[in-house]
DNA sequence: TTGTAGGCGTTATCAC
DNA sequence: GTGATAACGCCTACAA
């Protein structure tokens, strides 16, 4: 690892024309570029990340905040990633992932020092601390999800009203018009308050009820044996059900096989709709779902485009970037049939 | 965002003794110290890691490579780097995880600036250029899974022939002598040669014959459809199997409906032990299956720990843990039946 | 115990 | 087109 100042001497020049040609920065003389470049080849120059960022206050690394850990990282969480991961490195910049807790603290620490150009959090909750010292800091970011009053703020998101109004749109069109939601249940939880199972919830009322027709809504525990308690639950609430959207992913067998036990097949008896969900995860299980996928790839691209376009053009309008859900239909939604 | 040396000036004292208060580097009389701290927290002073790293060369940052990206991030994966984050972040240290692919180009250009004091790698293959090019680069790092020939490098590890053990001992202790066992196909993968794989059939078939017993052994695609199956192919290899351990958690729940389908009921007249699992994902199906769990969360830590221990202390051994998956016995196993 | 001053490796502003 | 030369913010001998 040679230092500028070694490369410099090598190719006999100084050590700022060595900075003008890694960086481009200036014109240089294709002789001397030359002398340049052969320098840093013969002794396998890399660019200090570190120094350069002191003296740039630029790193051209974006650090992406994920409260990860808390629980998993599902297909469509991993599909943003490694979409913005993607993109980050087409743009020239670095992604790294900072499981920073949901508290603000340690990372305002590393970003202190100028460590990250900027910022994406996912995520987001309603009200969000880490957002709050963002703004407080002064750091470019951009999230994933909204907080409650978003206008102000820039962020990517999934449309969830779209994405429930299609769904309620398609599930009507089969004919179905007694229909329950299961959304995950995130009561005191540190994620109580979390953005998508509240919008999905209030779309799915407000579009249920626009139709005319009667939202059922039942709040999920973890795993399957949560999807099992949802289908009880439903089925109480009314038993002619005839089809079902699922917000949550790792229940959807419990929801699947509570159905069945009850008496009730699915699809013939009860149709599934898993919302927000993945090829992936519809095809684990039987029979393979239908899903909504969530655009976790096209967001996640979008996202670093926004944020590294803020960075690089210092532009100051705030992107609001919405993308529903794409309907994929499979084997577990079909036309309703009365009970 | 105050400066050393605006703190320094606000507290009538030099920028050095600052630095020292800030490091405990050296012994500052109590009256300075008290100065300093509060002249620290009226400017809201925060130590700027780059520079910090410039000066002192080490970030006390710890970077996590993971090829992500290419499979979901399992729970026992997710164990791990939480645990890893949480005791790297009780030793001062940082943990970032890095989305490197699994060459090892921009991996260099990262660490060349110092950016990160040591380096975990995750997901290690059988022959791993990354780790190659840790040990060309000098960089402290330490593995999650071991190369073909590791004995010469630092490593934690899944002790899979113990576990493999282990789960032969638990099911032919409930009389189970017809023994499948189930792997991921990783076969033209990026991820062919991928130890655990191969770690653990190697184990199973010596076990096996060493107990004088017939090793049916079958490769699994992806999913549930994988799952189903390799059902279909362990019963055509031994129509009279009585217990299954399968190491791949998406598509046990294939297993498990694909052996129903065939007319055979988990457990009574198949058990089913799932390897390197989780309580978790175990809970996902039914019946809830017995699993022996993946030590995630103690080779988190410990992998830091030996990493730091490394960076700190200088210390030039090569760490080696194993730690074998510990059985949690669960609903899907139970004594051998004859068919 | 505290202060002085010379780096750490680049970037960027001026001159030339 | 190139080359000095201050920053960048902190660390760390070495002095005092």
């Amino acid at each position: 690892m040679a230092t500028m100042q070694e490369v410099a001497i090598r190719a006999g020049v100084s050590i700022a024309t060595v900075s003008f040609v890694v960086n481009g920065t200036k014109n240089v003389s294709p002789g001397t570029r030359e002398k340049v470049t052969t320098a840093m080849a013969d002794l396998g120059f890399r660019n200090n990340v570190v120094a350069r960022a002191l003296a740039s206050r630029r790193t051209r690394i974006l650090a992406l905040l994920f409260p990860a850990l808390e629980h998993r990282l599902g297909s469509t969480a991993l599909q943003f990633v490694s979409s913005a991961a993607a993109r980050a490195s087409e743009l020239g910049y670095h992604l790294v992932l900072w499981p920073a807790g949901t508290t603000a603290d340690d990372l305002t620490e590393l970003l202190s020092g100028g460590l990250a150009d900027g910022v994406l959090v996912m995520e987001v909750k309603m009200t969000d601390p880490r957002i709050e010292k963002l703004v407080e800091m002064d750091v470019p970011f951009l999230s994933i999800g909204r907080t409650s009053d978003p206008s102000a703020l820039p962020f990517v998101d999934m449309d969830f009203e779209t994405t429930v109004e299609n769904g309620l749109d398609y599930l009507q069109g089969l004919g179905h018009r007694r229909i329950g939601l299961v959304i995950e249940d995130l009561e005191g939880t540190s994620m109580d308050g979390y953005g998508p199972h509240i919008r999905v919830e209030r779309s799915f009322r407000s579009g249920m009820m626009r139709r005319k027709l009667t939202p059922v809504v039942v709040a999920c525990g973890p795993s399957a044996r949560g999807g099992r308690e949802a289908a009880r639950m439903l089925l109480e609430q009314d038993p002619k059900l005839t089809a079902v959207m699922i917000m949550k992913d790792d229940s959807t067998f419990g929801l699947v096989s509570g159905l069945t036990s009850a008496g009730l097949s699915v699809p013939d008896d009860v149709s599934i709709l898993a919302v927000a969900s993945s090829n992936e995860s519809g095809a684990a299980t039987e029979p393979v779902l239908s899903t909504m996928n969530a655009p976790g790839h096209e967001l996640g691209g979008l996202a670093v485009e926004a944020l590294v376009a803020r960075l690089d053009t210092g532009s100051t309008e705030l992107p609001h970037v919405l993308l529903p859900c794409v309907l994929n239909v499979a084997d577990s939604t079909v036309v309703a049939r009365e009970r």
